[in-house]
DNA sequence: TAACGACGCCGGAACGTTCCGGCATCTTCA
DNA sequence: TGAAGATGCCGGAACGTTCCGGCGTCGTTA
């Protein structure tokens, strides 16, 4: 726009006869760039380069100092300029399921992942639904973390084929490559155990209400799978209500009501949806239902908010931010590899039961946790 | 780190008798780049930069041909090389204090900022509180958005130092250069709505509950001092309580209790902090008081568990996604106009009062909305 | 002592973009 | 009929980084 002075007077200067460098004299300063580094350190920007990036041939003295002088002029390389050379974009992209933007746990699922793609040197982008028919080296990323992949998803089928590295938080059920990366929780002995934990607090017969059609991922199959094994395992009669992922007040109660009317028999309830166990709260309280003493409730998936009402609600905590953080650290490190590796990298997240009043009183219960869980948890 | 080969094995590839150049031969294909464009255009790179960004002097016809040859050829500027010339970051920081990370207000509000952003082609940075004593320049950001900067705090008197452009979202309360852009609600009239509501509902003698000196913004001083001037003006004693913003539950039903006890003749309860209003609701019950009937509940900030708990609770809509949508904007636009300005932009949010069983039944009202409402609402 | 390899360092090109200055050609007016 | 200005287009440099290839200087070995 108005930079006329930046070109125009680069002939004027007398090379020999330059002023002594501008020192930084006060304000916001120009940055310094690797060969103001290397001509304070007296080498030429390659060596420089190579010193710091722990590449080439260069001596300890030399790698000292030109350390040294880095530092003290407070050197950090342009992001731009790297990503131009190295032909990267620096970034990585999220995709979620359009119908939970906006609930607690993706939320902080993408935060975790903010958090460490950034240390990283990356940035996050997040895709919206919009992206459909967006082919990846449009996306302008390095890689893509696709979020609960909904299961034929034709969105998600284009993202996995689009050319860079993806990671899947859930295993995708479908057609389509396969990713480069699968983190998952364990979800079936995360919800065997919330249900064992029902059993052992005196519930023997629970229901379900869970997901609809239009919100098949792994995580929802899986807790439908799950408890109707467990069912089966245990001689009882399953209880399933389906309902939309970002139901209404109304629906929730409609379908409460609908299943305690059918199934009178039902001493506890795990609710799925994020939201809806604080919904159920107040529609079975409301039903004259005791909930924590003759009735157990349970979500399956935590937020503040259940430990917030009365009486709080147990939940299986899926510990979205360290989840999200893990995701990236994953991404990372497949962009770290150029190998392709035609396996894609498991990995396991582990989750904890919150265990509070609305199933009895008790204390706090994890499930085994893996090496990696010290790390992670360290990491907030 | 690991990187031994990269460099390595440069000296072992024959020079001359390399196998002929890859050809891209079927997969992602290397990017399109303007010089491509040009010369399927039949015209130089400059001529082709210019009538694709609209600079310079060219012909309509030629303008239209090369806009053709790029659509066709499916050309996107390369974001590196771009920020590069232009010596840009691509990137604008999010900097929300410590203590409400992770709170649904701000994980929305992160989100608008983030949508917007994109379609302005700027990545988003979130600045953790570890941020505190980085300069602008080592941010390597283009621009800040502070989120509620808390008075006094030094982190933000450094960023809205640091020499790039900062939006602040609510007033700065405190010493420190002025920011570029303020957009804020206006908690005045909000508040007083509020009071107005559970006035006209019946409730003449509210209490508020709102967050301690750890948490001074222009969000908590104003509703402390609304609710001050409308009690005075009602000839109300004023009833307050300060809790932290991530108090714990067990903390917020001694405040709630305490309040309770001392004030008896309270027939209204205003809560700030989020999640507050919930516990509150759960507090009050056990009291034995009938929330929506003889003792209105409200909360100062919306959340999808206010609406799911019973009975629902009242609160202020702040409409954090679209604030952070209109947030990234202001930012945008300041960062497009190249004048410095030596008065900040104001701009003000529109919010919503949504009324809901814990004040009785009724309809939903709005504050009076600007022009630009309409272009906000219909972003989402 | 000559040849050779390892070592330490460097010049220069390239990544893809923007934009300054310049060079023709065409129009317009004295 | 010129000169002056407008119009349309272009060559080339620069942004800051990485890395290929090369060059001089050692120490070692034949």
């Amino acid at each position: 726009m108005k930079n006329a002075e930046g070109r125009a007077q680069s002939p004027t200067g007398v090379p020999g006869a330059a002023p002594p460098p501008p020192e930084t004299p006060a304000g916001p300063a120009r940055s310094v760039t690797i060969v103001d580094v290397a001509r304070h350190a007296g080498v030429s920007k390659t060596t420089a380069s190579d010193a710091l990036s722990g590449a080439g041939r260069v001596s300890a003295r030399t790698r000292a100092r030109i350390e040294e002088v880095a530092a003290r002029l407070g050197y950090h390389p342009n992001t731009a300029a790297r990503h131009l050379r190295n032909s990267r974009v620096g970034a990585v992209g999220l995709y979620l399921p359009r119908q939970v933007m906006g609930t607690g746990f993706y939320m902080e699922f993408a935060f975790g992942i903010a958090e460490r793609a950034r240390v990283a040197g990356l940035d996050l982008t997040l895709l919206g639904p919009d992206s459909s028919g967006i082919k990846a080296p449009r996306l302008r990323v390095d890689g893509l973390i696709i979020l609960d992949p909904i299961q034929d998803d034709p969105v998600v089928a284009d993202l996995l084929g689009g050319g860079v590295p993806v990671v899947t938080v859930g295993h995708h059920r479908g057609a389509g490559p396969v990713p480069r990366g699968i983190l998952s929780a364990d979800h079936v002995a995360t919800t065997t155990q919330l249900l064992e934990h029902l059993s052992a607090r005196g519930a023997a017969m629970p229901g379900l209400i869970t997901t609809d059609g239009d919100f098949l991922t792994d995580w929802s199959l899986t807790l439908r799978d799950t408890y109707e094994r467990w069912c089966a395992a245990h001689g009882v009669e399953p209880a399933v209500r389906d309902v939309a992922v970002d139901a209404s007040p109304e629906t929730l109660d409609a379908v409460v009501r609908d299943l305690m009317a059918a199934r009178p028999d039902l001493d506890a309830l795990v609710c799925a949806p994020d939201g809806s166990a604080l919904r159920a709260l107040g529609t079975l309280r409301s039903l004259g239902r005791q909930v924590g003493e003759e009735l157990l409730l349970a979500s399956c998936v935590a937020s503040q908010s259940l430990e917030m009402c009365d009486p709080p609600i147990t939940a299986v905590d899926l510990r979205p931010r360290a989840y999200g953080v893990s995701a990236a650290e994953l991404l990372a490190e497949i962009l770290a590899t150029d190998a392709p590796g035609d396996e894609p990298v498991n990995r396991v997240h582990p989750t904890e039961l919150r265990v509070r009043a609305s199933t009895g009183s008790g204390a706090r219960i994890s499930t085994p946790t893996t090496p990696r869980d010290a790390e992670e948890g360290a990491a907030r």
